[in-house]
DNA sequence: TCTGGGGTCCTTCAGCTC
DNA sequence: TCTGGAGCTGAAGGACCC
């Protein structure tokens, strides 16, 4: 094998990634030499967990997408993005592209499932493993080079383990640092390897087309085009400065440095999440004020949910509100002390939204997220005046032990069962069957 | 064509304190 | 007592990623 040149398909033995890795002189160094950053990406993740279990599907082109009119595509096989479909692309036009498409609905238990095993495998090989999504991660192994071997030899022993141990495909990169780590696994796939030695980065780098960086999307693409730059070595030669003016100083810098294939950032074990929140798109436009209060409702009750379930507390409370031509509005709210509680959470958020004062605008989406995160148990409470010591949280933490054991929605705010219903101020939690009622 | 849902990070601006 | 600047924080919006 030439180099970097790609590995498809077939699963190599460590002699073979020796001979295929080995830069031709006897002797020298590997061309994995100081490779120790690698990208593993699983192959179409979503597609690929369903396709385990319907194995008539293989070779048809499938999607995994949400039901509706207004979904879109959340993963293609590779035989479906023959047909020109990708992901995020609108569920009506895959279907206008290919009529015979098999679309599945989502199973995100599954993915997670599924996901759990792959970054096993993963810590198995090292300590050092910062999952960017469900189905894709960095790895730093210079600390396995001596147990496992070289780089290259251990990214085939994942590719092989991922394969055997989870019935998927994935493709993985393999590079000095970890922007060129995940070049390289997008320019493999699928069911590939590359490494990318350090001394031909420049040579891999510079004739790709701009989009092809770590943070260059539609808007700013655009105005690199304007300015003449269209590949990653038009940027390299083009003074920081008009950079830093274009994009600002963060997204200046952050390109000249990508485009020499300096990245200084290290492979990072994630402390948590920076912030919860659910969002949900209607299907079809709403302007009723109590049906978009009664949805902030079920957001909050979601997301104070999961922020309990994690352990974690929140300060700041955003609302987004997307109109019906798709503008979208973000309104946030920074309380006294964290919060998990769904009351609170609604409270602010459903305040935030009155706060618009809007007349019946025809609204697309709304959204509840809670920012500001930190351990639950280290929050300070800020217990109000006429506050009883057990509480609504305490009220919703039995309800999560009741979820626990009946199923989530075997205890639901009355408002949320009972359609349009009050407008009281208990914010429709009043009906909570569990909740003792503080005075 | 008609655009989901979960996130992170950056920039800009306003208000506050020193 | 008033004023301007620096520094910080919160809010809002935008861009981006998977």
């Amino acid at each position: 094998m030439s180099r970097s040149q790609i590995t498809r398909g077939a699963r190599l033995t460590q002699d073979d990634v020796g001979r295929s890795t080995a830069a031709s002189s006897a002797g020298a160094a590997r061309e994995d030499d100081g490779c120790t950053i690698l990208h593993v990406d699983m192959d179409a993740f979503y597609a690929s967990c369903e396709l385990r279990s319907r194995p008539e599907l293989r070779g048809l082109p499938v999607i995994v997408g949400g039901d509706g009119s207004r979904g879109v595509v959340t993963a293609a096989t590779y035989e479906a993005r023959r047909y020109g479909i990708h992901s995020a692309m609108p569920m009506s036009r895959a279907k206008r592209l290919c009529p015979d498409l098999v679309v599945l609905p989502p199973d995100f238990g599954l993915y997670t499932e599924v996901s759990a095993g792959v970054m096993a495998v993963f810590r198995d090989i090292t300590p050092l493993v910062e999952p960017l999504s469900l189905d894709e991660a960095f790895l730093d192994v210079a600390g396995a080079v001596r147990r496992l071997g070289p780089p290259a030899v251990i990214a085939e022993q994942i590719r092989a383990r991922v394969h055997d141990e989870q019935g998927i495909t994935c493709t993985v990169g393999v590079a000095a640092t970890k922007f060129v780590a995940k070049l390289a696994s997008t320019r493999a796939k699928p069911d590939g390897l590359l490494v990318v030695p350090p001394d031909r980065v420049i040579a891999f780098l510079h004739p790709l087309p701009v989009s092809q960086l770590w943070g260059v999307g539609e808007k700013t693409e655009e105005v690199l085009l304007r300015l003449g730059l269209r590949t990653v070595g038009d940027i390299a030669h083009t003074p920081v400065d008009t950079l830093v003016r274009a994009l600002g100083p963060a997204a200046g810098h952050h390109l000249a440095d990508l485009a020499w294939g300096r990245d200084p950032r290290r492979v990072e074990v994630p402390e948590g999440e920076k912030s919860v929140g659910h969002e949900e798109t209607f299907p079809r436009d709403i302007d009723d004020p109590e049906v978009i209060r009664r949805e902030l409702l079920r957001l909050s009750e979601k997301v104070a949910a999961r922020l309990r379930a994690q352990g974690v507390a929140g300060r700041t409370v955003s609302i987004k509100v997307r109109f019906a031509d798709f503008s979208t509005i973000t309104r946030s709210r920074t309380l006294r002390s964290p919060t998990d509680v769904a009351r609170e959470v609604y409270a602010t958020a459903r305040e935030l939204y009155d706060a618009l004062g809007l007349q019946r605008a025809r609204l697309r989406l709304v959204g509840v997220r809670v920012e500001g995160l930190v351990d639950a148990d280290e929050a300070p409470r800020q217990l109000l005046l006429d506050e009883p010591e057990v509480g609504w949280r305490e009220a919703e933490q039995a309800v999560d032990r009741a979820a626990a054991r009946f199923g989530r929605g075997s205890i639901t705010p009355a408002r949320l069962v009972a359609g349009p219903g009050r407008d009281d101020d208990d914010h429709g939690f009043g009906g909570q069957p569990v909740a003792p009622r503080p005075r």
